[in-house]
RNA sequence: GGGAGCAUAGCUCAGCUGGUUCAGAGCAUCUGCCUUACAAGCAGAGGGUCACAGGUUCGAAUCCUGUUGCUCCCA
């Protein structure tokens, strides 16, 4: 067979992802056999795939690839999340390209709009996870929007109403007058230098006094919804004044002075202007201090006429501020202004200044709702990897906080609140609209309400309020035949499929939606199943590049992972990922981590190559040595094999990696494929062969939930393959006992091996040039590896003399004694001086080991194995001294 | 401001309840080699005051305290 010499990975690639397809490999159907089964993190719609997805989905697979070849019945679950924001971000531009404007069409024509651009769009990604070699179930894909998971989300919100859980409540909330939408705390960025504002001192008149007082304040077109002055109440410059009031500059209006430990004496004049509308921490003090809240800013940013200054209304934030500080000047109210660095919020999306504001929301009571999900954690039912995120679990669990989970844009699951009146109770929740007629009919104990106009709310449900239901609603768990709607909970029994996947078995996930995402996933399991969703968290690292900054879109600093594919091998790829991803550590991404992974794809593929261009000679039989090497390998198999169950047993995955990588570079190929390889053009004996193909099947097997492609293709060229074959369903191999003599055995023949080695670079002697190994104990004629060393050092034979040869290069290894001759001049002087120091060494070690021994207290408090070892080291080094000093002699 | 975590070789990290797995791995570096599977390779080598300062102990990278520096989360 001609074999290329460098592994071409494109078209295997290409060949045998079809092939897996074609033979529905991927697919799970409940069966008899138990599952393993791993719902992806459904990306954005929106996105492309970027190296962030491709970590993740690469220990999925790695994950789900392995329990396949444990036997399981392994199903992973493909999907995307319809990302109301990001998408509805991205169809508005579409939108505006086009020149359409949002507020210029009705919701379904944007829905339609929306739609159009999810179905062209909103699979990109997971064709491209094909690119990596991902093996889920491509006939279970779903999407958050999807019809019976759209029924799901609405269900979830009228049961949750039902059982207590929702209520509409009057927030701060961030909001975005640009997109003219409520932001989630983590749609707000700072940025990390913070910004420059400036402070402006303000004087505001005391009433009936000739005294005034000087606020700070860095936002003056607020003043007008002023409700309080406050200040610290140890602060001595301000007692006198604590509870007289103040005038609102300009409007005059009245408002008390009060004291609040909040106000910071340092900060400013120490002296803080008080409106509860339009900051967060003054809502805080103005509920303590039962202060009125006057809202005097729009929704799209301008004023309003409760700012009493008409002039104003209708005019934008930012411009009523520059005439207000020209007003304020022009009074000689304004005493000062101080430039200062401040953390300033804007929208992720649309970069505008974020106004807090007061609105009415929607909300998730979740202190209640979320009890078990913290104790699931706590008693570790549910493992997350690695442990120390299990604090932050715990402490967001322990202080959360209700949920805002309405948002103000048209994409995503309308909020099934049905309004028919003006009043604050004149609505009912329902699935439907039908449904809600009947309920409003009850409430107004009415048989009829043609009359009425019935509004549902516009608004949407947070996207993390559909994706928290994604490993139950994947199965589609909330069906009408198994939700039980009186109890709010699903039949699991009844339910095929629920029963059969669920709880899942590991989420594979960030670190950053720990809470967003996986901690609601687990209340939402509690709550409808009595169940954890998923028994593992594994939370991957998060990818930077080599200046430590977060990859990202904005940042340009992300390479293109189809363009590494194509570079590297999907193989060499997915390695590189891994290699460098500790879980939960922060992966400074490197190519070169591919290049590693691409040559080792190499390396396997020339081993390949090696046993393939064998020829059988099958008169012959097996050598000696390369029964020895078989016995070798099978116990170093078994010994790797087991640490490997347990690194993933223990979601170690790099570090499986890397002992899956180091047995095949190492054992496999550096020596035992050393060990067998017959001389040149000389043929093999058909039993090593069948061995070393056979062997390489296993290092194959194990090998192929990293790199899934180039092991199906040697497996597939190994040997001759039925169609339909396919090496991930083929067995991952057993555990069985083993014999760690022979391991043992080989550790010194290494080092024998080695000492040899070295000996001949340091004195130049050519490979082909065979030596001479003598010792002088008879037992060590017996080492079993004897025969492997003077194969893998090329010498003529290991003889026995009765005498210690002179003019000799000698070495100690494990308390043996092994000779080489000189075979030209050698410099005795140098020879003489490296044992004179190993001899100073051995002294000074013996030395520090005498202070142990004759230190009572460790006689005494150390245990017995230890004093034995220190004994035993000080035995060893004295009969390495003895000996060394004879060679030392033999020179004489 | 509150909380959590981290600091070990040039880089990325292992190192469990203190003691032969104790200072280790991979990459990078350096030195020989285009030796007959692989130069995307082979054979070797160098490289660390385990952040700093104390303490506990017969014994500390490991436990305790403090200091410094970094990261993350919440506000």
């Amino acid at each position: 067979m001609d074999i290329e010499k460098i592994y071409n990975p494109a078209d295997a690639e290409n060949k045998w992802y079809k092939y897996w397809l074609k033979n529905q490999l991927f697919k799970s159907i409940p069966n008899e056999k138990e599952p393993f089964t791993i719902v992806i993190p459904p990306p954005n719609v929106t996105g492309v795939l970027h190296m962030g997805h491709m970590l993740n989905n690469t220990i999925q697979d790695v994950l789900i690839r392995r329990a396949r070849m444990m036997g399981k019945n392994a199903c992973w679950v493909p999907g995307t999340d319809h990302a109301s924001i990001a998408t509805e971000a991205k169809v508005v531009a579409m939108l505006r390209e086009k020149g359409i404007k949002k507020s210029d069409i009705s919701r379904d024509e944007f829905l339609n709009y929306a739609w159009e651009w999810k179905n062209k769009y909103g699979g990109i990604i997971l064709q491209q996870l094909q690119k990596m070699g991902a093996s889920a179930d491509w006939d279970r894909v779903h999407f958050t929007m999807d019809e019976n998971y759209y029924k799901a989300v609405i269900k979830v919100f009228v049961d949750l109403y039902d059982k207590g859980y929702i209520y509409r409540g009057l927030r701060m909330i961030n909001w975005d007058c640009e997109a003219k939408t409520a932001l989630s705390n983590e749609e707000v960025l700072y940025k990390e230098e913070g910004e420059k504002s400036i402070l402006y001192h303000i004087k505001y008149k005391i009433k009936n006094s000739h005294e005034s007082i000087t606020i700070a304040t860095q936002r003056p077109e607020t003043i007008m919804g002023d409700t309080a002055v406050a200040v610290n109440p140890s602060d001595e410059r301000y007692q006198h004044l604590i509870g007289k009031t103040a005038l609102v500059p300009i409007i005059n209006r009245e408002i008390p002075i009060i004291a609040d430990d909040y106000v910071e004496k340092e900060f400013g004049s120490g002296c803080l202007k008080v409106t509860p509308a339009h900051d967060i921490n003054d809502y805080e003090i103005g509920k303590r201090h039962h202060l009125s809240v006057i809202d005097c800013i729009n929704l799209d940013g301008t004023l309003n006429e409760l700012c009493e200054i008409p002039e104003y209304v209708g005019k934008d934030r930012f411009e009523v501020k520059k005439h207000i500080v020209k007003k304020l000047k022009d009074e000689k109210i304004l005493v000062k202004e101080e430039e200062f660095i401040t953390r300033i919020g804007r929208s992720e999306r649309t970069n505008s200044v974020v106004e807090p504001k007061l609105s009415l929301q929607w909300f998730i009571k979740m202190k209640e709702l979320s009890a078990p999900a913290l104790h699931a954690v706590e008693n570790n039912e549910i493992q997350i990897h690695p442990a120390k995120f299990k604090n932050t679990y715990k402490h967001w669990m322990e202080n959360v906080r209700d949920w805002c989970i309405s948002r103000q844009l048209w994409w995503g699951h309308q909020i099934p609140a049905y309004y028919f009146g003006n009043g604050e109770n004149d609505f009912v929740v329902a699935e439907t609209k039908e449904e809600a007629i009947e309920l409003i009919k009850q409430k107004l104990n009415k048989t009829q309400i043609n009359d009425l106009e019935i509004k549902q709310d516009e608004d949407v449900l947070d996207t993390w309020a559909s994706s928290w239901l994604w490993p139950i609603a994947v199965f589609d768990g909330f069906n009408e035949q198994n939700f039980d709607s009186k109890r709010g909970k699903i039949n699991k029994q009844t339910h095929s499929e629920i029963a059969y996947y669920y709880p899942t078995n590991v989420l594979v996930t960030a670190p950053e939606i720990l809470f967003f995402w996986v901690a609601r996933m687990v209340i939402a399991g509690y709550e409808y199943l009595g169940e954890k969703p998923f028994s593992d968290v594994y939370l991957t690292g998060i990818v930077r590049d080599k200046q430590g900054r977060k990859m990202s879109k904005s940042l340009g600093n992300s390479p293109d992972p189809l363009e590494l594919i194509n570079k590297y091998g999907a193989d060499g790829m997915r390695v590189g990922m891994l290699l460098c991803s500790p879980a939960g550590n922060d992966l400074p991404f490197d190519e070169s981590l591919c290049e590693q992974g691409r040559n080792f794809a190499n390396k396997i593929w020339n081993a390949f190559r090696l046993i393939k261009g064998w020829e059988i000679n099958i008169e012959i039989s097996q050598p000696q040595s390369s029964k020895i090497a078989q016995e070798w390998l099978d116990a170093r198999f078994q010994h790797v094999l087991i640490n490997l169950n347990d690194l993933f047993a223990k979601f170690r995955i790099s570090e499986a990696l890397m002992a899956t990588y180091k047995f095949i570079w190492d054992d496999f190929c550096s020596w035992y494929l050393e060990m067998i390889k017959p001389a040149y053009l000389q043929p093999i004996d058909s039993l090593t062969y069948h061995q070393a193909i056979a062997n390489l099947e296993s290092v194959l097997k194990i090998l192929h939930p990293f790199m899934p492609f180039i092991t199906e293709e040697i497996w597939q060229l190994l040997l001759e393959r039925k169609n339909g074959e396919s090496i991930m369903v083929t067995q991952w191999p057993n555990t069985t006992a083993y014999n760690p003599n022979i391991l043992q055995q080989f550790a010194e023949a290494e080092e024998i091996i080695t000492q040899i080695r070295n000996y001949r670079k340091k004195q130049n002697i050519p490979f082909k040039e065979k030596i001479k190994i003598i010792v002088t104990h008879k037992e060590l004629l017996n080492h079993a590896f004897n025969i492997i060393i003077i194969k893998l050092v090329n010498a003529d034979a290991i003889q026995l003399e009765r005498e210690k040869p002179k003019n000799s290069f000698s070495f100690i290894s494990h308390n043996a004694e092994y000779f080489i001759p000189y075979t030209a001049s050698v410099d005795a002087h140098a020879e003489m001086e490296k044992l004179k120091q190993e001899i100073d060494y051995l002294k000074g070690f013996i030395e520090s080991v005498n202070k142990k021994l004759g230190n009572e207290k460790f006689m005494s408090g150390a245990p017995s194995n230890v004093v034995e070892a220190e004994k035993k080291k000080k035995k060893d080094a004295e009969q390495k001294i003895k000996k060394y000093t004879e060679q030392l002699e033999s020179f004489l």
